[in-house]
RNA sequence: GGCCCCAUCGUCUAACGGUUAGGACAACGGGUUUUCAAUCCGUCAAUCGGAGUUCGAUUCUCCGUGGGGUCACCA
């Protein structure tokens, strides 16, 4: 942007009304706001815009506080419209005196009949031109909205007058909100100038649409951002790929980190265009994210969604279980979610107890159950030589390699897999020896010779 | 329908007048591997259409077309 900006203070504001949850499109608003303020230093307002009692809903705005705590975006202040009544009333008064509104005495719009007393905007009918900080001028003949209305009475304000008081009050220097506040701007000007107010830089930011291009629906991504979290997605990957969704940084770089992408963000760089809502593309950033993560943080965040089943398990401890998430966050696992999935369909029980398969998948291809016999009772013996102590992927491998390679790797480590895992696919042995330990492991080998023979 | 916004692979996007139109997700194929996964390499795939401006348009202008938003005593 230019100098003269950079030395005024930037504010900004998430402005949500409490009549649904924080949802994908409305959480990058936030986010939009967000990194705007913490690139240039401002601040952040949260503002609950809860002017329409009727609609407003307290779990609403605590989804909403939820959201944006769970996701990180922190705001310096906060406030709640309908605590606010009389600041609006004031400048609704001071519109009518001025002039600029009057009280309107119509038929009520409910249809029963009775009368209201109304306030509408005297409009003056001209053409409003604003700059948009994502697109180009845009102007609007403000002569179709009429002398629309800012209040049901003195003391019920309505959205565009509240907005604009608010606005103003705050220190608003940048109104950085949705593509369908670009319609509603030129009212809010007309009331800024009306109150006298300058005029805040605005920046309409391109929709999330669904599979279809149509509006996001509950079917696909509405679902309030908090299911995300249920769900087992990372915050960061939440972030990530909310910020990719009609913005990058300028270079090659995909997968940033909070303070990466704060650090490169720009208003301008911001796509005008809408893009769709993939959750598919969501998931690879969620685990390239996980990966990103140190193996004790990646257990913390996965806690909450091992089974309790497993964590009651008497061969479960909390290094063992680092070492099986590390392992299946390689694999399978694309979110947290996936582990409660996978453990209950039994695709990873054999780190923590012996598996049950039938002799027939031991043997590895066309070999015989001999030559099966014959290699497990050499990798026992092998086996035995790995101290206790320094019984890891490692040096398990080594011990064995040599051993494997002379006789065919396929021949002997295919049985070693099946015997410690009872599955056709699976980590590799050494990984699976280290995790269940040295006496686990001569066990289940033991066993496996023993069905064979 | 009026007004407004938008338009590059299926999807997210890069290229701010000159590129064989690049990358990522997905899909597909291959290398590697004891299996599966991961990883590596590769393949498929786009400038909505038509006029202009220009030596030269993805890029600038206009007109179409398509999509979206908005037209409340909701926000």
């Amino acid at each position: 942007m230019n100098t003269q900006e950079t030395d005024k203070k930037i504010v900004v504001r998430f402005a949500p009304s409490p009549t649904g949850f924080l949802h994908v499109g409305s959480a990058r608003t936030a986010l939009f706001n967000y990194l705007f303020a913490k690139k240039m230093k401002g601040t952040l307002v949260l503002r609950i815009e809860d002017t329409d009692l009727e609609r407003s809903e307290k779990h609403f705005e605590e989804n909403i506080i939820e959201g944006l705590s769970w996701l990180g975006i922190e705001y310096d202040s906060f406030f709640r419209q309908s605590e606010r009544k009389e600041l609006y009333t004031r400048h609704i008064h001071s519109l009518i005196e001025s002039g600029n509104a009057y009280i309107s005495r119509e038929q009520a719009k409910s249809g029963d009949g009775s009368e209201v007393e109304v306030v509408r905007f005297k409009n003056p009918n001209k053409v409003v031109t604003f700059t948009d900080a994502i697109r180009r001028e845009i102007s609007f003949d403000t002569t179709d909205l009429e002398d629309f209305v800012i209040a049901k009475s003195i003391t019920e304000p309505l959205y565009h007058l509240a907005v604009v008081v608010d606005d103003f009050e705050m220190g608003i220097t940048h109104v950085i909100r949705g593509e369908d506040g670009i319609s509603n701007t030129p009212r809010q000007i007309l009331i800024q100038e009306a109150l006298g107010a300058p005029r805040p830089i605005y920046a309409h930011i391109p929709l999330i649409l669904g599979p279809d291009r149509s509006k996001l629906s509950k079917r696909h991504g509405a679902e309030p951002i908090t299911s995300l979290r249920d769900d087992g997605f990372l915050p960061e990957a939440v972030i990530n790929h909310l910020a990719f969704l009609g913005w990058n940084p300028g270079d090659e770089r995909e997968v940033m980190k909070s303070d990466e992408i704060i650090e490169a963000f720009e208003l301008g760089g911001i796509q005008k265009g809408g893009a769709i809502w993939n959750k598919e593309k969501l998931l690879w950033y969620n685990s390239e994210h996980i990966r990103l993560l140190s193996s004790t943080s990646r257990y913390e965040r996965a806690l909450p969604f091992i089974p309790s089943e497993l964590r009651n398990h008497k061969d479960y401890s909390e290094e063992k279980m680092k070492k099986v998430i590390t392992v299946l966050s390689e694999r399978e696992i694309k979110k947290f979610s996936d582990i409660p999935h996978l453990y209950s369909g039994k695709f990873f029980s054999y780190f923590f107890e012996a598996p049950e398969y039938s002799k027939k998948i031991l043997t590895f291809k066309e070999q015989n159950s001999e030559h099966t016999v014959l290699h497990l009772e050499r990798v026992s013996e092998l086996l035995e030589s790995v101290t206790t102590s320094r019984f890891n992927a490692n040096s398990v491998k080594e011990a064995l390699w040599g051993y494997a390679t002379e006789n065919g790797r396929g021949e002997v480590l295919w049985p070693l897999r099946v015997a410690l895992t009872g599955k056709e696919k699976s980590p590799d042995p050494f990984t699976v020896a280290e995790i269940i330990g040295k006496q686990e492991t001569l066990k289940r080998i033991s066993h496996a010779i023993k069905i064979s023979t």
